[in-house]
DNA sequence: GTAAATAAGTTTATTTTATAAACCAAATTA
DNA sequence: TAATTTGGTTTATAAAATAAACTTATTTAC
């Protein structure tokens, strides 16, 4: 009936930096920064988190002098999302079934 | 981009405990117990905690001899959850938009 | 009839998790 | 060259979830 949700995902910072990623194939720290409202070292935790279990990959360059970390979602990383949303319907879809 | 999801709901236990009561329209503690595969004690908390919200109300009487404790929705738990809904929509539906 | 086991919870303690605060290094600006 | 900003990481704190222990009453087995 209510099948375990993926604890990596059911978090408020880690699903939006992963949904983030979804839909931009790859973005900067500053930017998922700016763009889910965290604390840097808050998304620093849950990005370390993601990528740990293998869900995003995490490239430090450089951009011209300054440091720039740039993430991606692996193919984990995609199959465990669709994966959640999956079973997250399961919570959801009240009544319809 | 990221709207906050409602921690109340974000639980994985509560959530599905409102799903539950939410098809049900009521429901007695045992068979939340059964369904959800809780253990009695994390389930005592959770029901406690959406009570205190005001998103669940719950009524203690007997059944014959024993105790029985009865949970049902309120309107400010349906409005609750279908804005959790909504809200984590926009985590999920990657690309749609 | 009484001892053991079960039912239905609650309370308290522990573990895990999320979050924020403090810190660091390099680069830029005043 | 001192102060500020950028781009983070590490560490500490606060909050949350979960489990373990306990309570009270009730059957069930001897």
């Amino acid at each position: 009936m209510f099948p375990n949700l993926d604890p990596l995902l059911h978090s408020e910072l880690r699903l939006a930096v992963m949904s983030l990623l979804m839909s931009a194939d790859e973005a900067e720290f500053p930017y998922i920064k700016e763009q889910t409202g965290a604390t840097a070292g808050n998304l620093s935790v849950q990005i370390e988190k993601l990528s740990t279990a293998g869900y995003i990959e995490v490239e430090k360059t450089f951009k011209g002098k300054k440091p720039c970390t740039i993430c991606r979602v692996t193919p984990t990383g995609l199959k465990a999302f669709e994966n959640y949303v999956k079973t997250l319907k399961n919570y959801l879809e009240v009544g319809k079934k």
